[in-house]
Formats: structure tokens, C-alpha cells, sequence
DNA sequence: CTGAAAGCGCTTACAG
DNA sequence: CTGAAAGCGCTTACAG
């Protein structure tokens, strides 16, 4: 690609001057100018951002650290992170820090050696732990966390109102009649930490008990376990009237077992989801289910991040850590019923 | 962040010194070396790869043009492509080239101007043109298409066997017994053309009548006016036996119009989907659907591109160009079953 | 073993 | 209006 150099030797004119022609900088004869920029516009000359990075010592670069892209909850995030971003005027450099990649591989590195301006991170699976926290404090610009939280985590967090949400999606259960109600959760995770508490919560302000051997937990997307898990606690003798899930995947994994035991959603089971996937609406039955906005989150963490990256090259006091969590809000569907069992 | 210089002020040697011993170079004495490690890693120094990239020519940074991230196939992509890129050491820089960004900005400049080695690319929904194919052609690096591409399309093409896979999912309907078949496909993307072609040479192949109104298009993910088409198609007093569709999600509408029909899937309609999509198999019926493999399309697009890179650096001969499309294959299900009015 | 210098591609005061 | 020079953070021959 040819620099501003080539082109001053082709014109025959200082580099210094190039760059002022081509920078719209004053100081630069008429006829010179036109010159220049046609020489430029010939050879396709396209600035080196890479140095302005160097020079200014901002590289307008975020870093995205994601967990897995198949995902439409964490798809949605990104969404919005990419919109806000590029309103601001920022690229993005993603990398990906699955288990697969993990492998005690520290890939924040990349991110400190290319000089992102912050990092946007989605915690990966497993909370981060050890030297690879060291990695984090090191870093030297702000890190926003987006979704997940860890015990102890020292950044600013944007997510949702999770706890909230599943007592949302619990009470409207309770309110059905349902007593005997399952949670079939994902508890390694803070917001499936979180739903979880929201359930307890809702469980003890109603005064219901909760069966431990009702509380199961599936692991991660598809959550094709949640299947299985479902199915037994739907085979015991004893079984629950209702299940609040995790999340639609999750949701729907228990409705497919409901219906493999012949057991009809909603008329004999009463399952809710969590997420609002856009699955929620095509499935039949249509899954009750508690709405959140990936993309208000990404939008917001991005805004987030640049506030902190202005605020630091500005010099003004460091700003306090937030905990934004959006709300959520219950979207009654088909999945859920009043108890056929109830008192 | 600490740069060599500081560091050379520190330990109270020379720049180039400092260079070799962080570089590992020979040529600094053992205690010099020690003493400047010492330092750097009190400091916390990263070497800034944003220099590297400008004294090489080579930024080890590959762009990744996407289209959305709430889709579960294109992340299936992307997660082969960050494995590859991983592997081989590259870095990634992404944009969002969708609608709302779009509007007339000229997205890819800003690949250009970071001087990433090369773009791996999702086309947007509506085929590049006009200006933003010279952006294209501008651009001295190598470039590769993935999973849909564009008449006169002059990039190498990772993608998959589309035409070959809607063949299969509609002779499979034939030899279940169907004459009645409908096409609900999205033939404004070059998959969906693809998959058109495949139902009608099936159909043609078996001299069966393609009947034109029942060849209808869904717009774009999450395919929710497919329910619409879906009931439209299936309200007529002469209705298909058997859809074959675009993608599990369309699958999924339609499944979801026919039983708001009440209509069974599959004792009254045989529905097919393509993707084999992780909603295909919790759903009831589970969707009978054509099984690609996106994440290897990722790694074999990602590989591609690094050898290309690789080739051009090397001035070895430009390979040509290649057109490569993964195979697919069909999975049968529970929403597909003999035809009722079979002759 | 150590340092001074050129160079990557640019911007920006500062001279002429 | 134009150019020479310093500097951003590095690497790499080349002298000492």
C-alpha cells in the first residue's frame, strides 16, 4: 500500500507537505494540493491508522472478549456493542476465550499488545481465576463486564435484572396455583446463581417449600442435558405441577420431555422460560417467559466504556463502579396454567 | 504504558539494548538482561504489536466483515474462523455491516486503513454493488466469501452444498409419497436461490408440477413473517402435503401455523428444514432438516485466507480461484412422514 | 557486550 | 507556501 512518502517522491513535493494536503490542513498551495490528492486517490492511498494509534496513544480500539458466538442472548449483546461502538467512532478487535482456546492460554495479551482503549468482556463459563485475574488488573484501561458477574469482580457491570426476573417468573407460577414447583437452573453461572435466588425468594415469601431433588442444574448451551434432567424429575411417582427454567433453551429441552412423557404443556405442566429467544415464539406451546434486552446491554456497556476511556484521557476523577442491571418484564404465553391440581 | 525507553532511562542503557533483551536476542550480558527483565516486569510491559505490524508490513490482524451475531449459523462461522485464526496467531478485527449500519458508509475503509492482512467476509443480506465493490477491489489484500455469494462474485467462496441439499430434503418428500409440495425459501440470498434450484430439479427430475403460488419467500432472521406465508399457503381449500423450507426457523413458522391450524405435522403436513439449527431436535416434532456443518466452513475459509496471505507474501504464483462448498446431508426426523393421499 | 543510527508511516511545531 | 526535523515505539544492521 503506498505511504504518503511514495506519493511526496512522486510529486516531487516534502512529506510534510503531503500529509498537510492530504490532511486538509492549511498551508498547502492550491494547485500543490490538488496535485497531491489526485496522486493519492490514483494510487489508492488509504491512511495508516495503526500509526495515528502509536502517535496519539489511543488506538480507538475496543477489545470484545466473547465467550460463543452461537448464541443469540450473547449474538444480541454484541449487536448493540457494534452499533454504539461504531457511533463513537471505535473499532473493535474480538477475541474468543472458550474452553477450547482457554487452555490456561492467557489471550488477554493480545488485547494489552494491540493497545485497546478498554475491553468489553464477557466473563468466560468458568469465573475467572488466579494469574488470569492478574491478567485483568494489569490491563491498564477499562474493562466493563457485561452479563455475568463474578464474586469480587472489581469492574463496572451492565446486565439484567435476573433476580427480579425469576421472581417475576416464579410468583406468576404461585399465583397459578402451582405449589410444587422445579427449578431446573444453571447455578455455575452468577445469573443462573441469580434466577435461582429469585426463585427462593419467591418460594419463601409465599411460604412454599422447595425440594432439593427439584433444584437440578443443566450446563451450557444447547443445554441438551436439561433434557434429560427434565425427564427425571417428570418420571418420578411424585412429580412437579410446574418447572421455572433458566432460560427458553432450557424451557423448551423440559417441554420436548414433557411431551416424550406424554405429559401435556400446559394443561399438566406449567413451564416458563427466560430470555424471550426469538424460539419463544414460533414453539408450540408459545413459551411464558421473562423478556430482557441483549441489546440495551451491549449498547449500554459500550457507552459504558467510552464514558471511562473519555473520562481517564480527560483526566477527571476516577468515576465509582456501577452495577447497571436492566429490567426484566414476564411475558405470559401458552406454556403456563392455572394448576389442575390446586386447592 | 511503559515503553522501551522508559525502560532504557530506568535500567540506564541504551534503547537498543533493551530491545535485545526483552527480544531474547544474544548480544546483552547476563546481568544487563536480568536487571532490564527485572524492570519490565515490575512496569508491566507489553510490546506494542500496533509498531510491529507497521515494520513488518504485516498487521497479523485479519478483518471479519459480519452481518449479524443473534444467528446461530453464522456463529457457528465465526467460532471456526476465531479457532483457525487462534491457531495460527492471528488477531481479529470485526464489523457489523448490517442495515442500520450500512446506510451509504463505506465500512470496509476502516479494515483498510487498520491494514488487516486480509477480510473474511459475510456478505450483507442485499448483494454488495456500485461503489462498495470498488471498496472491494480496492483493497490489496486477499479477500474470502463465506456461505453466500454474489453473481460475478471474483473471491475464493467457502461455503455449502445448498442446491445439492434441497435436492435430498425434497426427494426425500417424493419418496414419502408427496406431489404437493411447497417451497417456502428466502431467493434473495444466494443460499436461498440455491436451495430453489435444488427443489426444482428434484421436482423436475420426478416430472412432478412446481405450482408457482406455492413457491413463496421469508424475508430474513428470525423469520417471522414465514408464519403468515406459512398459513396463507396452508388456508387455500387446496393445500400441500409437504413444505420443504429455507431454514429450521422458517421449519419452525410453518410448523407453527399448521398447528394454529390444526393441522398435524407430520400425519397432515410433512415439513423439512435446512441447517440442522440446535432448536431442530427439542422441538416436537423434531425437524426433519439438512445438516451443514458452519463451523467448518469458518476454519477452511480462515485457513484459506491465512494461505493466501501467506502465498502473496511469498510471491508465489496467485492461486486460483476456488469455489468450496462443504457437503450436506439429511436427517430425518419427526416432522416428515408418508404421504396420507398418496396415490 | 553496548550504543548510535536508520527506518517503518505518519503529525506537528518550527524555520525559511 | 514549503521543507527539515523531532518524535511516537519499536527492530536491526553496523560501529566501537
Amino acid at each position: 500500500m503506498i505511504s504518503l512518502n511514495n506519493i511526496a517522491e512522486i510529486c516531487g513535493v516534502s512529506l510534510g507537505t503531503v500529509s498537510k494536503a492530504i490532511g486538509g490542513k492549511p498551508g498547502v498551495g492550491e494547485a500543490t494540493r490538488r496535485r497531491i490528492l489526485t496522486v493519492a486517490q490514483q494510487h489508492n492511498y488509504r491512511p495508516n491508522r495503526l500509526v495515528h494509534s502509536i502517535q496519539r496513544g489511543r488506538s480507538m480500539m475496543i477489545g470484545v472478549a466473547c465467550n460463543r458466538f452461537d448464541d443469540e442472548f450473547a449474538g444480541g449483546m454484541v449487536t448493540g456493542i457494534f452499533e454504539t461502538l461504531f457511533e463513537a467512532n471505535y473499532d473493535a478487535m474480538v477475541i474468543y476465550w472458550d474452553r477450547s482456546v482457554q487452555k490456561g492460554v492467557h489471550v488477554l495479551n493480545s488485547l494489552a499488545e494491540r493497545r485497546v482503549d478498554g475491553i468489553l468482556m464477557f466473563p468466560p463459563a468458568s469465573y475467572p481465576e488466579g494469574s488470569y485475574l492478574d491478567d485483568l488488573r494489569s490491563f491498564p484501561n477499562p474493562i466493563i463486564v457485561l452479563d455475568q458477574a463474578w464474586p469480587g469482580c472489581e469492574y463496572d457491570f451492565i446486565g439484567s435484572q435476573d433476580i427480579e426476573g425469576a421472581l417475576l417468573a416464579t410468583e406468576h407460577l404461585i399465583e397459578l396455583g402451582h405449589r410444587s414447583i422445579a427449578h431446573l437452573g444453571c447455578r455455575h453461572t452468577s445469573t443462573g446463581e441469580d434466577r435461582m435466588k429469585g426463585f427462593q425468594k419467591a418460594m419463601m415469601r409465599h411460604g412454599i417449600a422447595i425440594h432439593e431433588k427439584w433444584v437440578r442444574d443443566a450446563w451450557e448451551p444447547p443445554f441438551e442435558d436439561a433434557y434429560k434432567i427434565a425427564r427425571e424429575i417428570l418420571e418420578q411417582p411424585e412429580r412437579p405441577s410446574a418447572i421455572m427454567t433458566f432460560n427458553d433453551m432450557v424451557a423448551l429441552q423440559t417441554m420436548a420431555a414433557a411431551h416424550d412423557l406424554g405429559l401435556r404443556v400446559p394443561t399438566d405442566l406449567s413451564v416458563t422460560g427466560f430470555g424471550d429467544l426469538s424460539i419463544a415464539t414460533p414453539v408450540r406451546p408459545q413459551i411464558t417467559t421473562v423478556k430482557q434486552d441483549p441489546e440495551e446491554i451491549g449498547r449500554r456497556a459500550a457507552q459504558r466504556l467510552i464514558e471511562r476511556i473519555e473520562a481517564k484521557s480527560e483526566d477527571q476523577p476516577r468515576p465509582k463502579l456501577i452495577q447497571d442491571r436492566l429490567p426484566t418484564r414476564l411475558v405470559v404465553r401458552q406454556s403456563t396454567a392455572p394448576c389442575q391440581s390446586a386447592q
